[in-house]
DNA sequence: TCTTAATCCTTACGATGTAAAGTTTGCAAC
DNA sequence: GTTGCAAACTTTACATCGTAAGGATTAAGA
């Protein structure tokens, strides 16, 4: 951590920190691999020993995103009643996790990235949130002895109903404070409207 | 339409044009000012004199595509034989626009267009649809007499579901072709959910 | 101590958004 | 018509960005 020696040691680290803190003050559009050099005290290229572009970088951000994403995920989750509700409070908590990191979410989320080969660890840490969202939902069709939807169906939706009112939401499309609640109570209705059962 | 005289003409609607053809051919990224100043045949500084800046051409091209949207919007919720399945189907139709025009859908939810006094064009343009869906949310619940949710917290729900497949299955985290169909039965078993009436 | 590889720096290029100031043109009033 | 002016367009210039090429510094093992 020596400030004044010519190699810093922790580049890389201090970069993605950096990115973190920059990214959440200033929006994406502030920031820049210049930028961020310069904020950690480097040279304009340093950041390139250590990331082969800027897509590299953003990527390493976004992986440290999905792994936050997924510790609050796990919090969350095991103080809940029942398998619906564990669902229904997994959406209100994906909502306050956009909210609470817009610009993080965003570029968790960015189309920059789809590349699995080249982003492999990010891949890989986003598909852990993902498999548990699954996991719980397979048990509550299973314990609801529902043959409809499949899990992966019943999985895509209620993620898409939370990323949707998330993003919306940090959009300015639609009320921040009450997104969370939002979520629970449309979540809540999609499961019940599966128990109830579709009738032509 | 005379491509050597001094004055284009034409120049508004002409960027504008080729800002529609550049998104969705180059993506957001190949979209520059220079470039559509090339694209037209005229200098890089000429668009300066019908928009501020880059934001207020985007935000032209945004406008656009809210109209190309109401417009589909209308066609389709015409046919429906139902209220219930021409809220469904509205979904579906919306998740279609996203996939159809990608960048385009982007930029129309591009946060920098959230200053409602400098962009009240784009507003305008974007409020047609919201409202288009809430009048039919309304009155989908008042035949069922459903006194929960309220028209606008049912719109706001249906309307994040679609939105957040059509954004998912566009950052390739979903695929592109069933998700109109997942927004179908989504809006269907939240619709059910609600007639089934949330029961604790 | 010497070598080597990792880390970091300097310089340079093309592209971008846009500020400032000059040029050309259509049009309205005389 | 001619004159005058405002609108449309151009040229030039600058700061900033991503990044390519090549040189300098240092840590660590032989």
């Amino acid at each position: 951590m020596d400030k004044k020696s010519y190699h810093h040691g922790e580049l890389r680290a201090a970069l993605i920190h950096a990115a973190l803190d920059m990214l959440e003050q200033d929006g994406p559009d502030g920031l820049s691999l210049r930028g961020l050099a310069r904020a950690v005290g480097v040279s304009s290229m340093a950041p390139y020993h250590h990331f082969a572009d800027r897509a590299e970088l953003l990527a390493a951000v976004a992986t440290e995103g999905f792994e936050r994403l997924q510790i609050r995920k796990q919090d969350i989750q095991a103080i809940q009643p029942s398998l619906r509700e564990a669902l229904a409070a997994g959406g209100a908590n994906y909502v306050r996790f956009i909210l609470d990191n817009p610009n993080l979410y965003r570029l968790m989320r960015s189309k920059e990235f789809s590349d699995r080969h080249r982003f492999s660890a990010l891949h890989r840490a986003a598909s852990a949130p993902a498999a548990t969202l699954l996991d719980l939902m397979a048990r509550f069709l299973d314990e609801q002895s529902l043959s409809s939807p499949s899990p992966i169906e019943g999985a895509r939706l209620l993620w898409a109903l939370s990323h949707g009112i998330g993003t919306l939401a940090l959009e300015g499309q639609m009320r921040a404070d009450i997104a969370p609640d939002l979520a629970y109570q449309g979540s809540l209705a999609m499961i019940d409207g599966w128990i109830a059962g579709l009738k032509g």
